[in-house]
DNA sequence: AGCGAAACCGACTCACCGGTCGGTTTCGGG
DNA sequence: CCCGAAACCGACCGGTGAGTCGGTTTCGCT
């Protein structure tokens, strides 16, 4: 069977080094843009900071827009891949699955925190076309944990909530709680402040403890409110 | 006691008409960083649509950054006074005060929806020194609850929690929602919007209902968990 | 009225930054 | 070793927008 032709993966992939380029460019963007906003961020200062330079900068990509696009793209898949990572090694039950969701989002955003300053803070700045896209990568995460809760709301292992609002309430919190820890105005360690969260989010959905739940799954999950008598 | 001098309130408000133009340039700058963001959005652009000219701008701030501070002081002002006006209405019952400065922040950045885009968008794009400004009016909000929560903690009107942490985390899920149904991306009614979250809220801190109040605030509240058997 | 300061105007300056372009280096294949 | 393409460089261009400045209008005061 003489190779006649390479499998052809359709794109992608000319160089390696150029793949190193582009993710070095990729990090120091992101960082950028974190630190100094999009605007105040300059093509020039970012290229610089890759240990590259501007004309290396726009052979990766075409526009500044097009950068962040890419920045924001990244981080989304990382996010993606996490989440569906966490939820996948919870299990079936809809409760844990949610939390397990959450925590990924948690400690992802924890381990690169100018990731989810992007995320935050770049949507209005670069023209609507980005808020848009941001706004629409929330609500991705937002629907997959609002599917969960509906699921543990048909079950009967919530109290009765409005899964839409509520998987955007628990967003907001992560986030807000993330954001805070980030700027150093939370004392407690990342550890300690997921469990603290957690219990919260457990108990704002009013979420039945394990002893109530259907038999088929009752014999997992021991660990939902250690605290709780 | 002929009048020497004139009681010589130090500062402030030399013409009522410059007094007015002001109020309009705040206006229009509130509007225009929320719609544009901070950079994108023009000194010249700010000024005509405040019906005036740049010039005209330029003597009521000397800077771009100067503007955006009054904006954010400006809001915060307002926050504020909503906020403390409602506290003040809501009694002496910690848990009922909390609900009152959340409710009222909720309806206020309802109510005025750039404010809050203001508050969350622009923090990173306009030097560090806006962002750690911005940071401690949220700060200063959340304070003001863990304090409602820690007073409800010690009158065992709560499920044991950290009162910071679970502060934030209630700013968090009251600034989500808000931006989210701003944005058109959540389609019950703000009333309802806001009647959930209270739920989930009272919830998430594990909240005594009023029967368990201790005696002296019994009279009051009867609303706390409508949907709770 | 009329004077002086406050308030306002808009043409102009000037630094900065996104994007371009011709040239140079690197590297894989023959 | 040589060729051509991919990868990279950095000087340059052009638009843009914050801030300036000399002049003009408004207005309180006597």
């Amino acid at each position: 069977m003489p190779a006649d032709a390479p499998p052809a993966e359709i794109e992608t992939a000319r160089q390696p080094r150029a793949e190193a380029r582009r993710g070095d460019l990729l990090a120091a963007a992101t960082r950028l843009f974190a630190e100094r906003g999009y605007a105040a961020a300059g093509m020039d200062e970012i290229a610089r900071a890759a240990g590259t330079s501007k004309g290396g900068l726009y052979f990766h990509f075409p526009t500044k827009q097009a950068l962040l696009a890419a920045v924001i793209g990244r981080a989304a898949d990382l996010l993606r891949k996490r989440v569906a990572a966490a939820m996948a090694a919870a299990g079936d039950d809809p409760v844990a699955r949610s939390e397990a969701a959450l925590a990924a989002l948690f400690r992802t955003l924890a381990k690169h925190r100018s990731l989810g300053r992007v995320l935050a803070a770049e949507s209005v700045a670069a023209g609507p076309g980005v808020r848009e896209r941001v706004e629409r990568i929330e609500d991705e995460f937002v629907a997959l944990i609002a599917a969960e809760l509906r699921r543990a709301l048909e079950l009967g292992l919530t109290a009765p909530l409005d899964p839409d609002l509520a998987a955007r309430a628990w967003f907001g919190m992560v986030r807000a709680c993330i954001s805070a820890w980030a700027g150093g105005r939370i004392a407690a360690p990342p550890g300690e402040l997921e469990a603290e969260l957690r219990r919260l989010l457990i108990r704002s959905a009013g979420a039945i403890p394990p002893d109530v739940m259907p038999p088929d799954q009752a014999d997992r999950g021991g660990d939902r409110c250690p605290d709780r008598p």
